[in-house]
DNA sequence: CCCGTTAATTGACACGGTGTAAAGTTGTCA
DNA sequence: TGACAACTTTACACCGTGTCAATTAACGGG
């Protein structure tokens, strides 16, 4: 069993993702991811020894299972300042529904673990250095709307991508995921874009 | 005692909210909410069954206290839609860092809580009709820039309320509450209004 | 003045989820 | 065969929530 090794750890984050996409969030427990990879609850436990490290890995994971780094690479190398608000805000878009249920774990458990506060502010922090680049690509082409300053125009698309709103417009008023992300691109435009 | 009746009761919302604001959110226990009052733990739940009640309490508590209706009502009578903007934003950009604290514990609450699930969208969905109301005001007076919708127009705004942003620009960018509001009516004027 | 009511107190406990610890099992590789 | 690693089972400590029962203190009305 030991070339089970990276196979458990993966199976662990794929009932982990599985679960927290998928529904009650931060309600989920460890023992519920476990009963789903098929192993005990202290096998998790193996791999990862606390709650926070597993969340993480789950991002980590994600991550990479979706080409994010990539994606985003590409999305800078798009012609127009234009092109590339849409290619980033579409990664994102795309991005933040899979994300999300784990966010909300790793949100609930901030207050009380530094762990965990840490790794989510760092994630929200490298969202913010990406805005901040397309927002710049924007104004050195033009293409910002002249009254706002590039950090006010990064704080809008930035509070654009925040988690939950994807949670909410989903729940609320029962959006697609498709949906959302057009819609998204709209209100980006609509927000930062000089209009003609 | 007997006349003591409602100020212990208010004596633990007063607590809470007060612990619930300047620090660890969710990471509030009833122990220290009590402690607090200066009471014992059981007391507050003979005044507070569950978490949740407490939670939902202490928004509604905020609210009386701000006088939050009567304010979000003078904003309406205001002259143009433009103003009205103006003061909507104003009304909920200084309440919501009041209300950031509990708001995060009931969301932490939210996947395995029912009840706190729902007051909290309930909340939610008050604050979306208000700012549906707002842009609908802007589009009366032809204030609403011509390529969005008035649904469009909500969900910016709303997106930009949301009470999560407040904690992040407050934690990530050192904001205070003052540079926020402020920054909060010129992005919904930037996302918003038709320039001239 | 006593009585009933009501609020609060103390102490104990059940429940559930996290995390730890120890001993046993199975499979692999040298 | 023996060492090693992953996983299993069982058990338990810790902590926060919520419940329960017995007790004390204060107030108001008869």
């Amino acid at each position: 069993m030991s070339s089970d090794g990276r196979n458990t750890r993966a199976r662990i984050l794929e009932s982990a993702v599985e679960l927290l996409e998928s529904g009650t969030g931060s309600a989920v427990r460890i023992s519920d991811i476990a009963k789903a990879a098929g192993i005990s609850r202290q096998a998790v436990y193996l791999h990862f020894p606390k709650r926070a490290d597993l969340l993480t890995a789950a991002t980590r994971y994600l991550d990479e299972k979706n080409d994010v780094d990539a994606r985003l690479g590409e999305s800078r190398s798009a012609p127009t300042g234009l092109v590339r608000l849409d290619a980033w805000v579409a990664v994102w878009g795309n991005y933040i529904p899979e994300i999300y249920g784990i966010g909300k774990a790793l949100m609930a458990m901030m207050d009380s673990d530094e762990e965990a506060r840490v790794a989510w502010e760092d994630r929200m922090q490298a969202v913010r250095h990406g805005c901040a680049a397309v927002v710049g690509d924007l104004a050195r082409d033009g293409q910002l709307v002249s009254d706002l300053s590039q950090e006010k125009a990064t704080d809008i698309l930035w509070m654009l991508l925040s988690v939950r709103n994807w949670e909410l417009l989903r729940h609320e008023c029962g959006w697609t995921q498709d949906q959302y992300v057009e819609h998204l691109k709209q209100v980006a435009r609509a927000s930062l874009v000089a209009r003609v």
